[in-house]
RNA sequence: GCGCGGUUAGCUCAGUUGGUAGAGCAUCCGGCUUACAUCCGGAAGGUCGCAGGUUCAAGCCCUGCACCGCGCACCA
């Protein structure tokens, strides 16, 4: 006699002990996976950061991830899901740095360089079990066992091996140029790392000069000083009879000298028609003075202070120094014009810091250059395999954007003015440079003080993870890895480095789908943020409501590349969904007092035709994982199990089971069974624990967990 | 400026190759029927953003427009 089941299901007891259960079965680990499996299938989990907590948006990529890995491992493939963490570089120096300052009032200079490191490191261990323990709570079937962090040893040998590589072809130089250097951080930072936010400014039309002989317009007054000529369009009639003539001038205390020139690049329209160029804090006008070979002095420093002028400037914050030229102007009588603007300001990602464009020597990443013996750029190691369909991404229109970015891409710059990362294998002396892990042979040399930034770390995970450099069974076997799954919001930083990286080093694609998930926001469809307090915390709710009903929350109601909507009562839904499911079982299983004899019991016609009839929802199931609609296969089982099980075969079998025909009887306890399993094995990916518990209770010959148990066909 | 997405029931969203509009939640009515009140039975609710077009047939295809969101570029 089966032991009789709660009235309600409950959650929280269930799911510590299945997990467990799981874990110590092994089958985490595509080496320990029952019968024979040649196929491979393998995901790299994105690595969330290490000191973060568990919002809905990893709960989101958790969820779908699981549903993918659970599903190929019913479906007898060697399904390989590899766990990690990120060290998130900016954001936790940032967080140890304000600590520190915090508790003991020292900046990391008073530390010193591996002072700070050891903190970080600490930090980074003490906070490590918490988004650990997140993943399991998730139930996400990772496999521990090849657990990797960015910062780890294996992972550090990849980072320096790929750096070398791609020094030594070429790909990686050093190179002056401007960069866009953000004052709050400290650091330099990639184009891909800039926000734009509109704000209103006020646009500044003058001359330099009463003797000057043309007006123009500025922003940024401050940079004046820094200005070595002006332009105008080529075939502007106004200003052709000065192009060519110099002027020197004094410019709000500072000696200037300004020549005329003509570029193409000057939108005649624009203001004053004419350009004020300030080669040293201007990516455009760096690019006019290179056209040009003008001078380019450099006006403003790392800390956003004006490194000329007199007392009222030098050493002035920008927006100090700006004031006083404005002032300078209006007293002059060289003011003509001020209008207010809306302007697209760039801010630092991680820090909201307004970047300051400034002349710095950094190194990069060069995406134009021929490779040796390929005939490729970096580049067109990245468009290829998404042109000819080898990467396959979902939604379909993200290609285009994907392409877009291609196109616009200009040189990545890798190298960060912060301590914690991966540091550039490069070392000093004197005039020499080396390029190499260890400190070369001989006295003298300096290692490069920056680090990489951490998505470059990050675009080799696909094979960092498999054991690159060394040419590991692992890589043989998973790599490309069969699906990424990640935010929409990666798809430049992420998605399209492990695409050039694993083209460069490997020459394979790191992947052969892309899956695009949105990001979660709110019930009102807002952002989730602390200022609007508005974060439903993924571990409350699954302390509430089970991690079932969590996944089935986020999964149903979501399409790819899709932002969705959560709240609080759709997850009650589902946990009531559960509490459905969990009665079904109950009811079956006092229905079915004995074990195993119905189980050869003949089906009458009527019970076989609803065995029949769920074999076509099952199949059209597997379609849709198949083509990864997930929220449509989810709805379809969901509903399936309370619409049809629950509502009509359930209520019609009550008269059956009470028939005083034994063979309708065992019939009809036969097909509830039947019904049941499918059911179960149709739901495990989606809802893990409570499908594993109810299978644990039934009595069937044979029975493995349900996590290994085959995809109904 | 270039590009992408969205606009379907009060709310959140589905609608896979064009074939009589769907789900959940909310609402209303009725039910403690011995699996489940975290439930059961029933009802109401939609000119599918607007305007044209293709078609025997359009939520779905084509053209234009509007509004919302997003990406990129510009940003003197």
């Amino acid at each position: 006699m089966p032991e009789e089941l709660p009235k309600t299901y409950n959650s929280t007891e269930v799911e510590d002990k299945i997990y467990k259960r799981w874990e110590d079965s092994g089958f985490f680990n595509p080496d320990n996976l029952p019968g024979e499996r040649t196929e491979p299938y393998s995901i790299v989990l994105p690595p969330p950061n290490v000191t973060g907590i568990l919002h809905m948006g990893s709960a989101l990529m958790l969820a779908i991830e699981d549903v993918l890995i659970r599903y190929a491992r019913m479906n007898n493939k060697k399904a390989l899901w590899i766990p990690g963490t990120d060290s998130a570089a900016i954001a936790t120096q940032a967080r140890v740095e304000k600590d520190i300052s915090k508790k003991e009032s020292k900046n990391r200079h008073d530390l010193g360089r591996e002072e700070l490191l050891k903190r970080i490191d600490r930090f980074v261990e003490e906070n490590k079990a918490t988004i650990l323990s997140q993943i399991r709570a998730m139930g996400a079937s990772v496999d521990w066992s090849r657990y990797a962090y960015t910062m780890d040893g294996i992972r550090y040998r990849a980072v320096m091996a790929a750096f070398i590589r791609m020094y030594e072809e070429g790909l990686i130089y050093r190179g002056n140029r401007i960069v866009n250097w953000d004052p709050k951080g400290q650091t330099t930072i990639s184009d891909d790392e800039i926000v734009y936010e509109e704000r209103k400014t006020k646009l500044y039309t003058f001359r330099y000069s009463k003797d000057f002989p043309v007006s123009i317009a500025t922003t940024r007054p401050e940079t004046k000083v820094g200005d070595t000529a002006v332009a105008v369009h080529p075939d502007d009639a106004r200003y052709k009879k000065y192009v060519g003539k110099e002027y020197d001038l004094e410019f709000a205390g500072v000696s200037i000298h300004i020549k005329i020139i003509a570029d193409k690049s000057v939108d005649p329209e624009f203001g004053t028609g004419a350009l004020g160029v300030t080669p040293a804090h201007s990516t455009i006008d760096w690019e006019i003075a290179e056209r040009h070979d003008l001078s380019k002095k450099q006006v403003i420093n790392e800390y956003g202070r004006m490194t000329v002028g007199g007392e009222n400037l030098l050493d002035k914050k920008v927006t100090e120094a700006r004031e006083f030229v404005v002032q300078w102007l209006k007293e002059n009588g060289l003011l003509e014009k001020e209008e207010e603007i809306i302007q697209n300001i760039s801010t630092a990602q991680r820090t909201g810091g307004i970047i300051e464009p400034l002349p710095k020597l950094q190194w990069f990443v060069n995406v134009t250059k021929k490779i040796h013996g390929r005939n490729k750029t970096l580049k067109d190691i990245m468009r290829d395999p998404v042109a000819s369909g080898e990467i396959k991404i979902i939604p379909e229109h993200s290609t285009k954007t994907y392409f877009h970015w291609i196109d616009n891409l200009r040189d990545w710059c890798i190298s960060r003015q912060i301590w914690f990362g991966h540091r550039v294998p490069i070392w000093y002396r004197d005039q020499e440079i080396k390029c190499s892990i260890e400190k070369p042979a001989g006295e003298g040399w300096e290692q490069d003080p920056d680090v990489l930034d951490t998505w470059f770390s990050s675009a080799l995970w696909t094979f960092s993870t498999l054991g690159w450099p060394d040419q590991t069974n692992d890589l043989a076997t998973y790599h490309p890895t069969t699906i990424l799954e990640t935010g929409y919001d990666i798809l430049f930083f992420w998605v399209a480095r492990m695409i050039m990286m694993s083209g460069f080093h490997l020459k394979q694609v790191p992947f052969k789908t892309v899956y695009l998930h949105g990001l979660v926001r709110d019930e009102k469809g807002r952002k989730i943020s602390k200022s609007l307090g508005n974060n439903i915390d993924p571990l409350k709710m699954i302390g509430k409501y089970g991690a079932d009903a969590v996944r089935m929350s986020l999964i149903i109601g979501t399409t790819a590349g899709t932002d969705s909507k959560l709240s609080e009562p759709k997850i009650r839904g589902y946990r009531n969904f559960s509490n459905k499911l969990w009665n079904i079982a109950r009811f079956i299983l006092m229905s079915i007092p004995d074990s195993t004899e119905f189980q050869k019991s003949l089906l009458t016609t009527e019970d076989q035709k609803l065995i029949d009839d769920l074999a076509v929802v099952s199949q059209d199931i597997t379609k849709d994982m198949e083509e990864f609609r997930f929220y449509m296969a989810g709805e379809k089982i969901y509903h399936y199990i309370w619409h049809a099980f629950a509502d009509k075969i359930i209520e019609e079998s009550k008269v059956k089971l009470t028939s005083e025909d034994p063979a309708i009887k065992a019939s009809a306890q036969r097909m509830l069974l039947e019904i049941l399993v499918t059911c179960l094995k149709l739901l495990h990916p989606f809802m893990p624990f409570i499908t594993e518990e109810i299978y644990s209770k039934l009595q069937i010959p044979d029975k493995q967990l349900l996590m290994v148990e085959k995809w109904p066909e």
